[in-house]
DNA sequence: GAGTTTCGTATTTTT
DNA sequence: TACGAAACTC
């Protein structure tokens, strides 16, 4: 293990020697290399790898953890170290203690089952729902957010429904669509409890209920573990506070967080809980990293100035240990088939002549949903990308219709499942296949159904419905030919189902399940980690590594990525897309002043992420919106505040305006926002 | 009742 | 986009 790389604030940190420790390291100081450090430093001290579990938020995050450990040893010494999400080291203790949990056989549901449940739910409560002015998805929302902060409903209604007011008037209200919204997030509990399904939220909080009350449950797990490292400690909620709390009792903590990169309290994260670390863990310590290695000063002077303006006290100022650099520049653009000219005018330019690769640009948006044009145009002019935090290989209706088939098998009283794999067939619709389901429902296991299937519905392709099942229940012990041979079955129908776009889109999806389906041994375990893990982009699978895919990390391409899903990433050359009024801060945050400052920290990550150059589009027709009132959709004419976009008052000198001939007057209007302009900024296209 | 087409609408962020 | 609801046809 060397050190030498180390600075001696980072030394500290990895050779710690007390209890529990928390890490609080601004962007770029070295805080996934302190971890990975860490793991290293205490395999190398004999620690026994198997008993070292590191904690991230996303799969991506842990496996490049876990591989750059491995980097830093001889690889055979890391070979059982654990690396997951939260969400599936609570499976695997799930799986692996089911008595212990009462965790016999369960299906882990995604967010578009627990709507499909809650649709169910709503419409069997036809009173409550009626007037109810919120879908299925809002109440799921709300039902996740109370348990992820451990909020009463009153409150979470105030908070996400009512932009927290506590006037009388909103008092009355919610007293009068809470105990509507309660029969229908009860109806939902049951509906779970009955076909023995756990979302989400249920799988920590099976486990964080469990080891919080019973010191046996405790005894189990804590022989399992000694160290716990957790990364981006920001980010954790109340419910994610009560799974690690136990283990400050039988384990070392080690966190590592930044408080000014919290970006994800809409799903409860509070970053306040890292500076109550010291008082909530006994016989912890509390160590800061403020040197950065990865940006230029001109980027952290941008990024800093962003910072003071809140009035949130970060006390942070990143200091560069690089130096001077390039000023970043604004490029302001007309639309966004402007900017997206621009950025790929840049990296061919940057490719061709500057001697850069793809590799060493990223561009950042706030959206996955805004990337649409720049997508279209890198693929116009051939330049190779790939996106981080797009819609999901397992997600995607055709895979879910196949998985649908595999989860029945799995778990025959899986209702949801029944109803999307009946629905599929021609003839099926959703009358017929709710009945069918209430049937199946009364068998009492897989055989029975397949058994009734034949029997009831053998006219047309009826037959087939039952083949699918029995070959995947045949197969139970071969997922790959339980895949591939359900999948010979139902290819014609599902080619007829997505003919749109089957060829060239959809078809090459099933060889890829195939292959997944192989390193799984059992049903269950295959279906919840597709589930759980966002089996996301196929080239960075590392299930798949060692198939016939090539990593994404070999090849050379630009990576586009929302910014949530940025952290931890750097580049030398890094785009921040559509830094525009209305945009930064989303007009979303109706000017609640926890979520402005939720935004302004999202665009803070997002500067952070450059090493050399940062580039910031805006839109020039929302600086023009700016200056003038918008509209509202109740037609209501609404001025809109200078001050509510980010780069209002941005020092001259921190950065320079494009001096492109295109652009150059859209500067000028920039210095005199209130000259009146006949393009006022509608958009009639 | 099922299937098809069209239209509209809403799209922050993730496990 | 892309998904769902509504409108239309069989």
């Amino acid at each position: 293990m060397d050190l030498s790389e180390l600075n001696s604030n980072q030394q500290k940190a990895v050779t710690f020697e007390g209890k529990h420790l928390l890490v609080l390291a601004g962007a770029g100081t070295g805080k996934t290399k302190t971890i990975i450090s860490r793991a290293a430093y205490l395999i190398s001290q004999g620690v026994d790898p198997g008993k070292i579990q590191i904690l991230t938020f996303t799969k991506r995050a842990a496996s490049e953890i876990i591989n750059r450990v491995k980097a830093n040893l001889d690889n055979s010494q890391a070979k059982n170290l654990n690396g997951s999400t939260f969400h599936s080291w609570c499976n695997q203790l799930l799986t692996k203690f089911p008595n212990l949990f009462g965790t016999k056989s369960f299906t882990v549901i995604d967010q578009d089952d627990q709507v499909s449940i809650m649709k169910l739910v709503c419409g069997n409560n036809y009173v409550q729902y009626e007037d109810l002015r919120i879908k299925a998805e809002g109440l799921i929302d709300l039902y996740s957010f109370a348990r992820n902060t451990k909020k009463s409903l009153s409150d979470t209604i105030r908070l996400k429904l009512f932009n927290n007011l506590n006037d009388e008037d909103t008092v009355e209200k919610i007293k009068l669509i809470k105990p509507k919204i309660e029969v229908l997030l009860r109806g939902y509990e049951q509906k779970k409890k009955e076909r023995k399904y756990l979302d989400y939220d249920d799988m920590l909080l099976v486990v964080a209920i469990r080891l919080n009350k019973d010191p046996e449950a405790r005894r189990v797990v804590s022989s399992q573990y000694e160290h716990i490292l957790v990364d981006e400690m920001q980010d954790t909620n109340p419910l994610q506070w009560d799974l690690l709390n136990p283990f400050q009792k039988i384990c070392h903590l080690y966190c590592v967080g930044d408080d000014a990169q919290s970006i994800y309290s809409f799903r409860g994260a509070d970053f306040k809980n890292v500076h109550s670390f010291k008082e909530r863990v006994e016989n912890s310590e509390v160590y800061k990293l403020d040197q950065n290695y990865r940006s230029t000063q001109e980027i952290l002077d941008i990024s800093n100035w962003l910072l003071e303006q809140s009035p949130i006290e970060y006390g942070k100022e990143l200091i560069s240990v690089r130096g001077d650099g390039s000023v970043p520049e604004i490029i302001n653009v007309e639309n966004e088939w402007e900017e997206a000219d621009f950025i790929s005018e840049t990296i061919i330019e940057n490719f061709t002549k500057n001697n850069k690769t793809y590799k060493d640009h990223l561009i950042l948006s706030r959206s996955q949903y805004y990337t649409r044009s720049l997508q279209a145009t890198f693929i116009k002019n051939k330049i190779p990308y790939v996106t981080y935090g797009g819609r999901k290989f397992m997600e995607s209706a055709h895979i879910k219709d196949m998985v649908s088939a595999l989860r029945v098998v799995n778990n025959k009283d899986d209702e949801i499942a029944w109803m999307r794999y009946l629905s599929i067939w021609e003839g099926i619709g959703e009358i017929k296949a709710a009945r069918y389901t209430g049937e199946l429902l009364f068998q009492k296991s897989i055989e029975d159904c397949i058994d009734w299937l034949k029997s009831i519905i053998l006219e047309n392709d009826g037959k087939i419905i039952a083949d699918v099942i029995e070959t995947i229940a045949k197969n139970r012990d071969n997922l790959k030919e339980a895949v591939d041979g359900s999948f010979h079955l139902m290819e014609e129908r599902l080619a007829f189902k997505y003919r749109k776009d089957w060829e060239n889109k959809r078809k090459g999806d099933f060889p890829v399940l195939g292959i997944l389906a192989k390193n799984y041994s059992t049903l269950g375990e295959f279906i919840t980690e597709c589930t759980l893990d966002n089996a996301t982009d196929i080239n960075n699978s590392p299930v798949l590594a060692d198939s016939f895919i090539n990593r994404s990390e070999d090849k050379d391409h630009v990576i586009i990525s929302t910014i949530h899903s940025a952290k931890g990433l750097e580049s030398d050359v890094c785009f921040v897309l559509n830094v525009s009024p209305k945009a930064f801060p989303s007009s979303w945050t109706l000017g609640n002043i926890d979520e402005v400052e939720e935004e302004r920290r999202v665009l803070y990550v997002a500067m952070t992420r450059a090493k050399n150059q940062l580039f910031i589009t805006r839109n020039i027709h929302s600086l023009h919106a700016q200056s003038s009132s918008s509209v509202q959709n109740n037609g209501e004419i609404k001025p809109l505040q200078p001050e509510t976009y980010f780069l209002h008052g941005l020092p001259e000198e921190m950065v320079e305006q494009s001096t492109k001939e295109r652009f150059e007057q859209a500067a000028k209007d920039i210095e005199e926002p209130n000259k009146i302009d006949l393009s006022s900024g509608m958009d009639f296209s």
